[in-house]
DNA sequence: GTGTCATCTGTAAACGTTTACGAGAACGTT
DNA sequence: AACGTTCTCGTAAACGTTTACAGATGACAC
């Protein structure tokens, strides 16, 4: 199947009749003269050179890859993440290189250790929890790191992170402002950071709003996806009836609905529903759900900026961005508009 | 910010008082004395020394790394795809370098020359169009390559396909049977190879069960998006009123049951829908979508495989799998029994 | 004809590994 | 004591580039 064997410098020398340094010069647009530069062309269109990007990289120091770790692959906001980024990088000239690391803190670790070997030149990560292990070998890696999400404190790097727990405030004050008087919700898991920062801000939003914080009105799936949702809200609604459910994702929320109509119920008559991320999954659900804007690819797009910057100026200031959430109204929230909104 | 500076063989070799060569086999588990073991360890820990990937690749010729590359990352199928790719590869040792070509041939040519500078060890591609020039390319790469989708003739490489024409008659079978008379078709372009398999399934499978072909009855959406599915959805019931609609993809599905709804119609009732892919949209969709299932996912997991085998034995036969398509029935397509399906 | 300068090209070192080869040591056998 | 084995370890070459340096060539002015 391989028309030819592999060419290299010398073999184009060779058939050129010049040196290595004279092929390599061609090949990089350097100062030649005519004759040599057509020469070495030629031979190398015959030999179907092309130079080899390893060595390249050892010589250079630099590979021109820039690594990628996010806990699921899957999950839409992730997948939609991390289109962004590669689009980014891309047109920087570096190539992507996916790493899938799960929820388990051991897999980053790894991958974190193995970025030392130098398989690429940063890294943005976007870790579900810290650990304290994990800490550790962040502040031990001699590359860029940039983080999606936040940092414990004591950790110095670039970062970019969405305001969750100000978006569940947002998504509150928007169901009180529709006259809702039990506002329950359905949390991921709370030992993840986004999990953590999603009950604070709900239990903040509450308070602020003068509203008694009854235990019964908030369950957490144990995992952010749709199955997970399933069970969460059947053990809701088997121990509360609000009037409206917070979900900490889409996922969770078009999970939500899906039990409500099981039940008999309506959204948005009887209960409304508010999700999280906008994704595409609100805007097709049927009636369309309200959802929280973390911004996802604009985080996304933040995080390979920084990232490209930092590669540029390893001396940049450490730069940490917060993303103000945005509420997106849709028909699943406001009652009587169903119609009007579709 | 870096604690220290790199490290290299040299380094640990002088610390610890030996050549390069010991301190290279002590790191890979080569025979050595205890002195020297101990030594090497020591002095190896003391500058945290990692060993280069790059200068390992050079001289091992080999990177480690498999390149995928698909035409979008954002859409599910992909995103689940590149979930199972990623799980096989990473099990092997292999990393994975992403590659989002977009529907433009050219960015997957770009892709296959610079592959042969030898980034990666191998590839999987996914191709919607075959241009010429790609063909081209393809035969001329001297790295292996996996093809997810079919071959056009003359191209000898491993490929995994869906028989997604296949697909479509299992769906106008199934609306037949469900005493279906006027099944619509909406496909995605036709000028892509998935899309003209589908074309073609659709005329097939209508032929097969003796019905009329009707012009009227097939629409081509722009793209295989949802935005894409509202509008071909909307020309489509204003030009013809079906009872059935097939669907070239769930994301096209669901925009057609948006569609229909909007215009007050009721599904399965008045018009069945039929997806395909059977993504996680069409199970959260309300009701939820009958659809093919492709075995998006057994496809990437045997395309993995295939490009590891091939990189164990370069010389194996040329493997091409033809995976069969399932159909998966859910409330879209069977009338009366919404209630039951939930 | 000599000196200065610019321009082009080849030699060789370097990037950080792995590994073939051979030298030497340790040890047992005769 | 001489010899063959076995084991350990260092020397050096190799992987395919890039690039500092110096040598060669020619042009030009004096």
């Amino acid at each position: 199947m391989p028309p030819t064997k592999k060419s290299t410098l010398v073999l184009v020398a060779e058939r050129a009749g010049v040196s290595i340094a004279s092929v390599s010069r061609v090949m990089n647009g350097l100062p030649a003269s005519q004759q040599v530069i057509e020469r070495v062309r030629q031979a190398a269109d015959e030999l179907g050179y092309v130079p080899d990007a390893t060595a390249r990289s050892l010589k250079a120091g630099k590979t021109d890859q820039i690594a990628l770790a996010v806990a699921d692959v899957g999950n839409p906001v992730y997948a939609g993440m991390m289109h962004e980024i590669s689009r980014v990088v891309t047109k920087a000239g570096y190539r992507l290189v996916l790493s899938s690391t799960g929820i388990d803190p051991h897999v980053q670790i790894d991958l974190l250790s193995s970025l030392n070997r130098g398989f690429a030149d940063g890294l943005i990560l976007s870790p579900l929890r810290f650990t304290e292990e994990l800490c550790v070998q962040l502040r031990a890696s001699r590359l860029p790191i940039v983080i999606i999400g936040s940092l414990p404190a004591g950790i110095e790097l670039d970062n970019v992170r969405a305001d969750s727990g100000r978006g569940i405030a947002l998504a509150v004050d928007h169901l009180v402002e529709q006259g809702r008087q039990r506002i329950a919700f359905i949390n991921g898991p709370v030992d993840t950071a986004p999990g953590a920062a999603r009950l604070n801000g709900y239990l903040r939003a509450l308070t602020e709003q003068g509203r008694p914080l009854n235990a019964d009105a908030q369950v957490n799936a144990s995992d952010f996806t749709y199955r997970a949702g399933l069970k969460a809200a059947n053990a809701l609604l088997d121990q509360t009836t609000p009037d409206a459910i917070v979900c900490a994702n889409d996922l969770l929320a078009v999970a939500a609905m899906k039990v409500i109509f099981k039940r008999g119920l309506r959204v948005p008559d009887d209960i409304a529903i508010v999700g999280m991320d906008d994704t595409d999954i609100a805007d097709l659900a049927q009636p369309a759900i309200t959802s929280v804007d973390l911004r996802s690819t604009k985080r996304a797009r933040m995080a390979a900026k920084l990232l490209l910057r930092r590669l540029e100026n390893p001396q940049a200031p450490v730069e940490q961005v917060v993303i103000e959430p945005k509420l997106v109204v849709r028909a699943s929230s406001v009652s009587g508009c169903a119609e009007a909104e579709l």
